[in-house]
DNA sequence: ATTATCTATAGATCTATAGATAATGC
DNA sequence: ATTATCTATAGATCTATAGATAATGC
């Protein structure tokens, strides 16, 4: 929806062209477009502000700076992964439910969502910064699939030559769903999401009957999420 | 190897620091280490220069323009690929050990050079531009996957819900190296590579006596390369 | 008075070009 | 003469700040 609305302060010359309810949120909302379509260095503060329909100075009323923008898009983007896991590791459930839960939890939320607010924490512009803290955050949903992945195994669950390089596979697995959206623009979460979380099983040699438990108890678990 | 040679036209003020025979590959090597690890609209023509020791205008003398270089860069990074999967299609093999070797090749050569040059695909900044090119190429190797699975499908050595999604999975799993490598820094390949193949069979339903069996075909395959 | 925009601009880049210069090759 | 560098710089950005302005709220 365009809202029409024109509130307090002075009147913009376009009119609005963005969702969201505040000129902050039309500014997320185009910036995360942006962003996760042309990567971060390559957004200008000028084309976020084209994309909202004001002026590039008035992306400063709202944020201090590009970079703010950009944090406030990574926050709340893993955290949701993250209590979901935390959730699971407390589960009574199979490890093999409960790495479906998760997988597919996850799948749904990158496929989810406006923009392809995933790729973001693939822009090698991350790494160094001050936006470490989100990097961060995304190797600790990575410790929370190896855990699940060493309890499969201890526990006879999952078969595996090497546990460290199996959660690579695991969650490489998981976070390809940013690569293929990447390419394809849209992803059918309905479609995905199982598929995505019995290949996860699967490269655990998690199979057949088995496999089939895991996935039934998995929705079930992430339905009562 | 820095080599101290200096031979022709004016003398650099700094002495070599980059690997490459000539001044030409001198300026590859640093920009494949900036481009793959800070991304190419973050790493200014400076920062290239400055890391092989010479000065910002220097680079113009081999390179008509930044987006050149990077193109140079992706030229040759496919299409070894492309060609084994060319070979592979006309191999009198079973689609389970071609796809094996395939993956293997491809893992391999992206875990392998002294930078991690498969993430210049993942760049945003590809997308538009004259660069599109490359672009094509991955997806044609991406094609010729997809055409391995349906051929194992027909078969019935693969069993998979809907080939398309497998395919997405498949080439996703392999593509997740460079995710794991951008992680890392350095990943071995003797571990890798046959690591994801297997898992790549996995994916396809072809498990026990039959992937060992792949696995087996699909090294010999790969070592005849 | 407060709010949210606008215009104008400083200062720091960044890419690419022009032309000078210091070597070697002939 | 040729080659590969250098210095200097033009012109186009880009981020962020300062201060004016046009609405609403009280």
């Amino acid at each position: 929806m365009v809202a029409a609305q024109a509130g307090v302060g002075r009147p913009r010359l376009a009119p609005r062209q963005r969702e969201g309810a505040s000129a902050r949120e039309e500014i997320l909302d185009a910036a995360a477009e942006l962003f996760s379509v042309q990567g971060y260095t390559a957004t200008s503060t000028r084309a976020i502000a084209e994309s909202v329909g004001i002026r590039q100075a008035s992306l400063y009323y709202h944020f201090s700076s590009k970079e703010q923008i950009l944090a406030e898009l990574l926050v709340g983007t893993v955290l949701p992964s993250l209590d979901v896991a935390a959730v699971l590791a407390d589960s009574p459930q199979t490890a093999p439910a409960r790495i479906w839960a998760l997988a597919a939890f996850d799948v749904r939320l990158l496929c989810s969502g406006r923009w392809n607010l995933g790729a973001l924490y693939l822009l090698p512009e991350l790494r160094p910064a001050n936006l470490a803290p989100f990097y961060t955050e995304r190797q600790r949903l990575r410790a929370g699939y190896g855990a699940l992945i060493d309890e499969g195994v201890t526990h006879g669950s999952f078969v595996v030559d090497d546990a460290a390089t199996a959660t690579d596979l695991v969650f490489g697995l998981v976070e390809s769903v940013v690569l293929v959206r990447q390419d394809r623009g849209t992803l059918d979460p309905g479609r995905f999401a199982p598929a995505i979380a019995d290949g996860c099983l699967r490269l655990l040699s998690c199979t057949g009957r088995r496999l089939a438990a895991a996935h039934r108890q998995g929705a079930a678990l992430l339905a009562d999420l």
